[in-house]
DNA sequence: GCATATCGTAACAATACTGGTTACATAAAC
DNA sequence: GTTTATGTAACCAGTATTGTTACGATATGC
């Protein structure tokens, strides 16, 4: 195991909601798309609504939906809906400042991380749900 | 707190030996800068070792040195020694392959996420424990 | 050969994160 | 007011990470 799965399992739910565009869907047919609990998919649409990038609705009929379209949806924006600020493990590195190394190390340390970061994010923000939706379709779809 | 600090730490102990090049420098000595314990240093190292960044020494007088250059060794040789091939969740991500989207979201997903680890990979590659060691001169050389 | 320094690694505890589950309050539709 | 569905708290089990102790293996120098 490497880390969670929020942001894998996040960017199924919103490619289900662009695949479902229109309809309200619930938490339980999210849930038992992605193979998980409801609560657990609830959970991830909090963080989704919070940012903007879901709207929710309440009681009978009620359901989850797409705010945006999904070109206008990037994999960046899911990834920094649900995901915390990654700091590679510089909160639990506190070197010994005494030593020349220690006290310069922390910073030369989050400049390169900043830059790999960076670099990452660029190259998810290039990715859109609609990309995503497109990737889909030839199964959806598809004339046999 | 967001993952684990091998890669901080290793890069950290990699700065360290370049700093005191050519010396046989103990765990204990390196745990004294890093601030921890000697035995987290040795873990690391043996991975270090094992990926040919470091050689190590037994016996009295022993200790660890690098094993190249500072020049040839960039910070995504350290990633890649202590780290484990991050899979971003795919591997606790199995859903219902008998939903369309959960049949195709997977490879999609593998795509997307080699496409942002490789951006960032190669921004660490670019990146060498020269530069790291440079960046540190400043304040162990300074005329004042 | 023997004492010493040092690595190599297993084992264990403490802490924290993740995902699944139950439970229940809240809100909207009819 | 009943039903449906979200929102969220609480708890559990599984696992990762770090720090620590312990001890065997190995190399040095006498």
């Amino acid at each position: 195991m490497t880390g969670n799965s929020r942001f894998a399992v996040s960017v199924h739910v919103l490619a289900y909601l662009a695949y479902k565009a229109g309809a309200q869907v619930t938490s339980a047919e999210i849930a038992s798309s992605v193979d998980t609990n409801p609560v657990v998919i609830r959970r991830l649409l909090s963080a989704l609504v919070k940012a903007r990038l879901v709207v929710g609705h309440k009681g009978v009929g009620g359901g989850f939906g797409l705010a945006s379209a999904p070109a206008n949806i990037t994999l960046l924006d899911i990834y920094r809906a649900v995901e915390p600020q990654p700091d590679h493990g510089l909160d639990r590195f506190t070197p010994n400042h005494k030593c020349p190394v220690g006290a310069r190390i922390e910073t030369i340390l989050r400049t390169a991380f900043f830059k790999a970061q960076t670099s990452m994010e660029a190259e998810l923000a290039r990715i859109s749900l609609e990309d995503v939706h497109q990737q889909l379709k030839p199964v959806c779809t598809g004339k046999h």
